[in-house]
DNA sequence: TGATTATACTTGAGCGGTCAACAATCTAGC
DNA sequence: GCTAGATTGTTGACCGCTCAAGTATAATCA
């Protein structure tokens, strides 16, 4: 049941289409999971773990948008939740008054590092039950492809 | 910048990223290119897709809800909307009372055929600037092992 | 220096979705 | 035929996010 659909409406639609589900499905999937056992949503771990690979374990507000692509306002509210839960911390910029760091603070680390062994082991199998290094190499290089960025290229 | 990050973390983690960045990315291009010029959700053009593909234009909102992974109630809500715009219906299954059929009103079509030349044009263009048929191929393949519903296999 | 424009962040309103609880109906087993 | 359980759909409460607007600070340039 699952390839029968979208039959010869062309490769391009039945890969956008799969990706859409395949999406869909194993978000839910791994979202579930982590929000159960340790009560983070997918872009709280990321933004928690992108914090951790800041120098300082900090990073600009903006930066921190950018790189999860949320929007600055999605990054407010979500610093919010995480800031209510004594995971991250404010500090202000010397040079820049406009500027706030969100840097992690020592639960916040001891939270990430909880969740990383359950979450990341339940992603690595995930993949690895169905993909050979080499594959994941090959579906890694092609994701790699499509824009990363809100606007980006996508010339029209 | 794109692929400076993450390094030597597993090529799962790798590809779990990639996935989960170029969605946002691409979902938010799409989406709001769709919205813009055709007032639907990426689900909205969805669902549509589905019921035009149903028999006589039509669904089971239970069959519905499975194919676009919604949940039940997810559903309702979009098709409130729908409604609303008037481009599905209701119809009673004579058989199961409490069954409702969503159908594709003559509006519905005209809105999907009108809205489907320039999406699908935008996900051709897209994809096929990126890859290759062969590649098209392959990608589909590898995103066609993820689970495709809600919960499915994944034993653990 | 002082006006203009750009950038960083926050806030209110709203949207699209989930979950949990519910009402209605169908199905099985006794 | 009746009760027990499963299934379909809706609703209320809420969540995560976006967009538009607003505030505050920086940078640019006349």
């Amino acid at each position: 049941m699952s390839s029968q659909v979208i039959k010869e409406r062309g490769i391009e639609l039945e890969a956008w289409i799969r990706f859409l589900r395949a999406h869909a499905a194993v978000t839910r999937l791994l979202s579930a999971e982590l929000l159960e056992t340790h009560g983070l949503t997918l872009n709280d771990f990321d933004v928690l773990a992108q914090l951790s690979r800041g120098p300082d374990h900090g990073l600009k507000r903006a930066e921190l948008a950018e790189r999860v692509l949320l929007t600055a306002s999605g990054i407010t509210r979500l610093l919010d939740g995480l800031e209510r839960a004594g995971y991250v911390g404010r500090a202000e910029c010397p040079t820049d008054a406009r500027v706030t760091y969100a840097v992690l603070t020592d639960e916040g680390r001891e939270k990430l590092r909880g969740s990383s062994r359950t979450h990341l082991a339940s992603v690595r199998a995930l993949l690895s039950e169905r993909f050979t290094k080499r594959e994941l190499q090959q579906l890694a290089e092609l994701l790699g492809r499509l824009p990363m960025r809100g606007d980006a290229d996508c010339a029209d």
